[in-house]
DNA sequence: TTGGTTGCAAAATGTTTGCATGACC
DNA sequence: GGTCATGCAAACATTTTGCAACCAA
């Protein structure tokens, strides 16, 4: 019975997915923490609040935006620029490839559990000769039932 | 023989295309022109400079702007904003449905013929029930083939 | 004529950068 | 101890807004 089981510690995580070349500093997992805490994309100011009002340290807006270019260069998180947003929306890459459906007027974001992109994989290689295809962003546009209700 | 043939003027394709309820100016219809003569989605800067570029007459940063929001709102335009820009692109909606796969280092942007999305728009209905689908954004990323050479 | 549209300038927003101080390895 | 990260403030780029003058219907 050496293998573990659950709950793991948030320092376990951090132990297993920290990204290799990146120095570890207490901004940076608070950070991660509330990435890895939240059941959606976040922005930068929302980043910015959460860690602000948890810890009577103060966290620089400029901190924030640099880590998070750092976490997306060490291939651990995506940034998102949807349309209906002004800001871009970040999230940690985890196992499962997730596209969401955004409401035009609540703005909620609804996980879709299927990708179309990957379905078509084999066309796009046809489609795009030469292309070397590295990722893909998608989004759904519409009206939740909540808001087509009222 | 009332059939017209090729090819259509500037003016009769205005004609033919200009939305219900939105007053043609001098301004909107040059906006329209280098939209429609575009070959790619432009941003609003592009727009701007070309504009000023071919008229003696000034037009504004947001005369172009306000245009823009009120040409999509009519539904002849759409605004994307890709991940690998710091800015929107417009581009008319017209006859065939687009997306484009961007190349992360020279950032042209190729013509897709086909959408996955469509493949499944029935799932989708499935996936999300008592959601309304009216409309959906895709960017593929990768390198270009001249930037895979270099 | 009259309400919508324009140009200009200024403001607002989200994001990036310079620099001295401070923290990690 | 040396290097890289941080906080702060100021810079930056894009987009939005207020307002008087103007134009299309």
């Amino acid at each position: 019975m050496e293998k573990k089981i659950l709950p793991s510690s948030f320092d376990e995580i951090i132990e297993r997915h920290w990204p290799q070349g990146v120095k570890k500093t207490r901004q940076r997992v608070d950070i991660y923490r509330v990435l890895y805490s939240a059941k959606e994309p976040l922005s930068a100011a929302e980043i910015f609040t959460t860690l602000n009002n948890s810890a009577s340290t103060p966290y620089a807006f400029s901190t924030v935006y640099r880590n998070l270019l750092a976490f997306e260069k060490a291939g651990i998180l995506v940034k998102n620029v949807l349309s209906t947003e002004d800001n871009a929306l970040y999230e940690l890459k985890n196992e499962t490839h997730r596209h969401y459906a955004v409401c035009l007027k609540c703005h909620k974001k609804i996980p879709i559990s299927t990708c179309p992109v990957h379905h078509i994989a084999g066309d796009l290689q046809k489609t795009l000769p030469g292309f070397q295809v590295t990722g893909h962003q998608l989004e759904i546009y519409g009206y939740c039932q909540g808001c087509r209700e009222s």
